[in-house]
RNA sequence: GGGCGCAUAGCUCAGUUGGUUAGAGCACUUCGUUUACACCGAAGGGGUCCUAGGUUCGAAUCCUUGUGCGCCCACCA
């Protein structure tokens, strides 16, 4: 039994016990439930993390927000399916792996070789990969693990192929020349939301190309005007306007240039000397004016970031040293007029933070506004806008729906192969100039595989239904299997900061494929911040690590403290004492079910006698925070659904209603049927503790009980939902009691609620006091002389009113005063509002009535606490 | 440059369509208790709801403005 475990609650003698036969039962497999063919499904897939993560606050969020979704519709007998999974992230993971290589062999990647590197690779992933499942198993997940995938394993990988070969027939894939934002240290692109702009002071060159040409232009990258191919004006730009057209031939330095003056309204004229510059093949702006201007492209920086073998003495440099010579040669040359500082924007890498080196190459790309046939002519970006903007999928909480839509429509095609060697193939082949995609390498001699993989987020994009079988269970346009049964999935639930990267892509997918949302619903959390507002970072060090926190407090104390206190989508400061707080509670919930346990048998009573007051109250009480909490779960307003349903159970169930049932007898029926609902209402919640709970309770798993809901207790009697107020019932009461002792407001002596024997009352009367004297200040006074000698007298069948203690008078008075003043204060409020005409001629029939009697019970309130303050004189 | 968010008790934050005298946790003060729980209980102090206007019978809540933080996107030659 319960009570001879323990005093308090360990979390370490439950939860992996507890975890693990919730494993063992096969329920977190949806097709094991006991359900209806037709009981509705609920999927959520998780957010793959990475491989090589380590459990971190975000995720925590994540898991406590989306198993409580899947465990309380589970409980509410849906088909409730929670898909794991991890992201095999391949940047991050190919440099992971690098840096760790680099550490204990001291080779590079080139050293290994590629096959040698990716085999390393694969072996790391055997390690880490375990870590963060193990880890997301410690927070009480309830993931179909029959189910779990991971994005690059066999049946992604066909997923992959033929999502790639079906946009390629469809003409959506594309090969093409474009300047891509090169990462010469991942020697890869990236992405244009891959890319992170950092802050930082940069020397600023004007110089004159040549001595030949009075045009001067600036640059931060003088290494990079080798192969400029224009110079831009603003087409206000009288300065400059009589070279508008020409072509100039000049020698930079040595090197040869043919620059055509464009004019371009992007050109600031108060810029640097107002003109610009233009470098095609190494500027993303630049590129743009010479698709509009048709200029030439010359590259001058490799892959490498070298500059190439067609510049002179610069040749084979890099970037770095050809800039400091070409500065030199300019000075020496007297074309140099000035060197500034400036603050400018560095583009970086966002998994190494090298500079990014914006380059023209060949790469595959997604069209995003090629109109597609089988989406009735319509762009996979018309199509995400539209998806949004109609409502098919919603965000919660709203305002990102713009965010979205404004990110997606200003979208360009998207770059998706990479250069590393950790990741999706590409299913093309090369011979020649010639390109094949297909499954299979073409059968005649001389194809060579693409050599680049594909972007992580190509992969990840296509979550939903590569997990759920696609495309084998996708024919002809038919659903069948896991994918008919759980797509499109309800709800995607993660942080707000990677709804571009990933939830449009998601998006733009499945409406690709299989022409529906991939979801209905985005919920997006907020970041979890350190206690000074900061993000948490391993660089910084000031990250909570969760697996410390669920050691010290247990997984549900964690899971509560991330789900109170927050609103979705905005950021919230954590701090260790928000564990430890839940943790308090978490205990204190033990120790109730323990006492209501303890005095009960094994029986879960669905009908409570209610006999007295206290018992309809806090049965009232107990219904309405069913309700309640039903109502707001299906709202997502998890941290108010839990607020409140903690402030039942401490305050109204614990410290009122427990400290009751010790003095009035026979309450087992009603406390056992409350516990046996607030355990299953918990339940999703605070999984480990009330599972603990219900198995010492009761032989079943709570995990699939039914969640439960005000019609379950419809039967008990004596329960009118709208006549909740204990107040109104003890002042009758009492009022009643008052006349037929003919008991006098008096002097000295406060009165309490009790019950019975005497020696019950001394040892709990603060608890009743506190529920009493703020609910009917104006009976606390009651004259002790006309009290019978035992100081106990009943006032009603079920109340009863017991002299406790003389008050000290003048704190009595000043306490007295000082509701007076309340009082005054907030009658005159009233009348105020009575007084106005237009209150009464405007306002709700309803709000007037209500005010005029809240003037009326203040007004004989003051008059009884007044002729109080005169008696005590 | 464009967009978004936040500002409420000492701290961290709630506050649903405007409607009782604005709440919680932590911290603080005083007191109590040791067979459900000290990871406890009771009582208490603490707020011009950032500023200035407006709408309304009524504003923490809606509108406008200013200030201070924070974030995202674009540009950065």
């Amino acid at each position: 039994m319960l009570e001879k475990i323990s005093k308090s609650y360990n979390p370490e003698d439950f939860e992996d016990k507890i975890y693990k036969s919730w494993e063992k039962s096969g329920l977190f497999n949806p097709d094991n439930l006991d359900l209806a063919e037709s009981a509705p499904s609920y999927t959520i897939i998780l957010p793959p993390p990475n491989i090589t993560d380590k459990l971190h606050m975000g995720h925590s969020v994540m898991i406590a927000i989306e198993d409580l979704l899947i465990r309380y519709h589970r409980q509410k007998g849906y088909r409730a399916l929670w898909l794991p999974g991890t992201d095999h992230a391949a940047i991050a993971t190919q440099n992971a792996v690098e840096k760790k290589i680099l550490k204990e062999t001291g080779k590079t990647r080139h050293d290994l070789g590629k096959e040698e590197f990716l085999k390393e690779v694969w072996k790391f992933i055997d390690e880490t990969q375990a870590t963060i499942l193990k880890q997301i198993k410690k927070m009480g997940a309830s993931l179909d693990w029959s189910r779990l995938a991971f994005t690059l394993d066999e049946p992604r990988q066909k997923a992959v192929e033929k999502m790639f070969v079906d946009m390629y027939e469809s003409g959506v894939i594309y090969r093409g020349e474009r300047i891509v934002n090169w990462c010469p240290r991942c020697h890869s692109t990236l992405a244009d939301d891959e890319v992170e702009y950092k802050e930082k002071t940069s020397e600023l060159y004007t110089f004159y190309y040549s001595k030949d040409l009075p045009i001067a232009i600036s640059t931060t990258r003088p290494e990079t005007k080798l192969g400029d191919t224009a110079i831009a004006v603003n087409p206000k730009d009288k300065r400059y306007s009589k070279y508008l057209g020409k072509t100039i031939n000049l020698s930079f330095l040595g090197v040869d240039l043919s620059l055509q003056v464009i004019a371009d309204n992007l050109v600031d004229k108060s810029f640097g000397s107002g003109a610009l510059g233009v470098t095609p093949a190494h500027s993303m702006a630049d590129w743009q004016m010479a698709q509009e201007h048709n200029l030439e492209f010359k590259k001058v920086i490799d892959e490498d970031g070298l500059i190439k073998n067609d510049f002179s003495k610069y040749s084979k440099l890099s970037s770095l040293e050809a800039r400091k010579k070409i500065v030199n040669d300019l000075k020496e040359a007297g074309l140099l007029i000035k060197t500034e500082t400036i603050e400018n924007s560095i583009s970086t890498c966002y998994r190494c933070s090298s500079v990014i080196e914006p380059l023209l190459s060949k790469q595959w790309f997604v069209s995003v506004d090629k109109p597609i046939k089988h989406l009735e002519g319509k762009s996979l970006k018309q199509k995400a806008a539209e998806v949004v903007e109609n409502e098919e999928i919603k965000f919660l909480p709203a305002r990102f729906k713009q965010t979205y839509l404004n990110w997606v429509n200003n979208l360009h095609d998207w770059c998706i192969s990479r250069q590393i060697w950790f990741g999706h193939r590409i299913p093309a082949w090369h011979r020649e100039d010639e390109v094949y995609v297909g499954f299979e390498k073409p059968k005649e001699a001389g194809w060579q595989k693409d050599e680049d993989t594909l972007d992580t987020w190509f992969s990840s994009g296509m979550w939903t239904f590569s997990t759920l079988g696609w495309p084998d269970n996708y024919q002809n346009g038919e659903k069948k299997g896991d994918l008919a049964k759980f797509h499109p999935t309800n709800v995607l639930e993660t942080g707000y900061d990677i709804i571009t990267l990933w939830v449009s892509r998601m998006v733009m997918m499945s409406l690709f494929t299989l022409n529906e949302v991939p979801f209905k619903e985005v919920y997006l959390h907020g970041m979890i911040l350190d206690g000074e507002g900061k993000k948490m970072s391993k660089s910084k060090g000031n990250g909570i690590d969760p697996m410390d926190l669920i050691e010290k407090y247990g997984a549900d104390a964690v899971r509560l403290s991330l789900l109170t206190g927050v609103t979705p989508g905005n950021d919230s400061r954590y701090s260790e004492e928000k564990a430890e707080a839940k943790r308090n509670f978490i205990n204190k919930f033990w120790n109730i079910s323990r006492f209501i346990i303890s005095s009960s048998d094994n029986k879960i009573n669905k009908k409570a006698q209610l006999n007295t007051l206290a018992d309809r109250w806090i049965f009232s009480k107990f219904l309405e925070i069913v309700e309640n909490t039903n109502e707001r779960l299906e709202k997502k307003d998890f941290s108010l659904a839990t607020e409140e349903l903690i402030n039942f159970i401490w305050n109204d169930l614990a410290n009122w209603y427990l400290e009751i049932s010790k003095i009035e007898k026979n309450k087992e029926e009603i406390l056992s049927c409350m516990l046996s609902g607030i355990l299953r209402l918990i339940h999703p919640l605070a999984p480990f503790v009330s599972e603990a709970i219900w198995q010492s309770w009761q032989n079943t798993t709570l995990m699939t009980e039914k969640y439960p809901s005000i019609s379950e207790f419809v039967n008990v009697e004596n329960v009118d939902l709208k006549d909740f107020e204990l107040i109104q019932e003890i002042i009758v009461a009492i009022r009643e009691a008052r006349s037929a002792h003919k008991i006098e407001p008096s002097k000295k002596i406060a009165a309490y609620i009790v019950v019975n024997k005497k020696e019950d009352l001394i040892k709990n009367q603060q608890a009743l006091i506190k529920n009493l004297k703020t609910n009917i200040k104006e009976l606390n006074f009651i004259e002790k002389k006309q009290a019978p000698k035992e100081a106990v007298f009943t006032i009603a069948s079920d109340i009863e009113i017991y002299l406790l203690q003389e008050i000290d008078k003048d704190q009595e008075l000043e306490r007295l005063d000082k509701e007076r003043k309340d009082l005054e204060k907030y009658i005159k409020i009233v009348k105020v509002k009575l007084d106005n005409s237009d209150f009464v001629k405007k306002a709700p029939e309803k709000v007037v009535k209500i005010e005029k009697e809240k003037l009326k019970s203040s007004t004989e309130k003051l008059e009884k606490i007044i002729e109080k303050i005169k008696n005590l004189k």
